[in-house]
DNA sequence: GTTAAAACTTGATTCATATCAAATTTTAAC
DNA sequence: GTTAAAATTTGATATGAATCAAGTTTTAAC
């Protein structure tokens, strides 16, 4: 099946367009270009970010939803005293902004960690596209019901998680669990988020952060090898995510 | 407009069809009904559930997508040690269940809390209908995206809380948000839930949710009368929350 | 390669929540 | 209404994370 994606993969850095949730939209589409008449680039189109790019700021109108393809973005608010707090993290296949087509405003910013892409959707030409072809809307349902699920599962991570140490085992296993896909790895990753933005996400102090971290590794339950985070014992850390 | 719901409300206790989320998707299926030969009870049926009645198991194949029109419903799932995990709420006009359409399993059992009732939609139908009616899936998405958004509020409610004063907060104004639709008041709940559901959810011992509890009822932030909890000062609660 | 800045780690103390224990209130059964 | 059971609250102590401080490693600029 050929990628429905305009903008050349390089050196594998991106998500196949198989592999990202966007595709089941994507797909029928690009399917049905030729006999509806549509531009190659409509619908879809993939962007590049530079560390701290900004994908669109809190509280602006909806105009694109977007799917990340490579890299990680960090979902920000602003507290009152003007600190930024990490409110979410999107990983390659997933989607962003799909919440705000119910308020028609985005709930946060959206901003590239480390060198990182993303395919731009017109909500316009989406919706647009659904009236010419059919399945474009009963696919877009799975994927907003995927998207419900991975926000679920997210939720449940953390939720109720009190001490440090099952934190960080739920948020290792978490993200591993979402880029599985991504990398084809299920014990490691490549982790460009800073140990400041971490414990932010985590709502815990970077010295305590890094406290587990060394204990983990102590322990052989991790191996970090500069920003590469391996997971040694899967198991031992469900027990203590569970806790 | 008439409701669509063929269960008669009585003494106010559900929530109206106009106020439930599922509304856009059951509002075109009614219009339709008579053109398109269908019987009343097509799509939704709404049921009652007494205390501790099961909706679904978790595990099970999907069958139908919930939404509750009144009472709460938590969604649970046995950690390890065999022990009942509280990892989620719904509130009335919230969906149950929708997330499953993706791995076609419920990921979680949905427990009455207090005698409820929820609208029992066919998933099965409401695809049908969808190809009937091209409105119910256009609706569909944005309800799913509605979701989408009402997750990552509560997401964001207790992502980075660590304090169980800020948790109780953050708590108390998001269940309060979620129902002043239903119920028409913003600033205090009838919550049916007991302390140990509370505390289970929070991933805080009752002794110190309860500790908290009465701290607020102290310095005049809440007002507690048997179930019934009132906001006295939101301000303070939102900046606690905020920490 | 040197150097300064930024990011990260480790140590000592303080503060908040878990834990253990007991008392009190609420609920449900008779 | 009485009574037993369950739920909730309150108290004392132990444990773990925050805080403050200092040191070490990594990164980026020249």
């Amino acid at each position: 099946m050929p990628s429905q994606c305009k903008v050349k993969n390089d050196k594998n850095k991106y998500v196949e367009c198989d592999h990202c949730s966007m595709n089941s939209v994507c797909q029928p589409v690009a399917t049905a270009q030729q006999s509806i008449n549509l531009s190659d680039s409509y619908l879809q189109k993939r962007i590049q970010n530079k560390t701290n790019n900004v994908l669109f700021q809190q509280s602006t109108s909806i105009t694109n939803i977007y799917a990340v393809s490579s890299g990680i973005f960090k979902l920000c608010q602003k507290t009152d005293d003007d600190e930024e707090n990490i409110i979410g993290l999107r990983f390659p296949g997933e989607l962003i902004g799909e919440d705000a087509l119910y308020l028609k405003r985005y709930n946060y910013t959206a901003i590239a960690v480390g060198d990182s892409s993303a395919c731009k959707v017109s909500v316009e030409q989406m919706i647009s596209c659904g009236k010419l072809v059919p399945e474009v809307q009963q696919n877009f349902i799975e994927l907003l019901s995927r998207q419900s699920y991975v926000r679920q599962r997210n939720f449940q991570a953390y939720i109720g998680k009190k001490s440090a140490d099952s934190l960080l085992a739920a948020f290792l296993l978490n993200i591993i669990e979402r880029n599985a896909d991504y990398t084809g790895s299920d014990d490691s990753i490549e982790l460009l988020l800073s140990r400041n933005d971490i414990a932010n996400f985590l709502g815990l102090r970077r010295e305590t952060l890094s406290r587990v971290f060394s204990k983990f590794q102590k322990e052989q339950l991790i191996q970090v090898q500069s920003k590469k985070i391996i997971l040694l014992e899967q198991n031992k850390l469900i027990k203590l995510a569970d806790f």
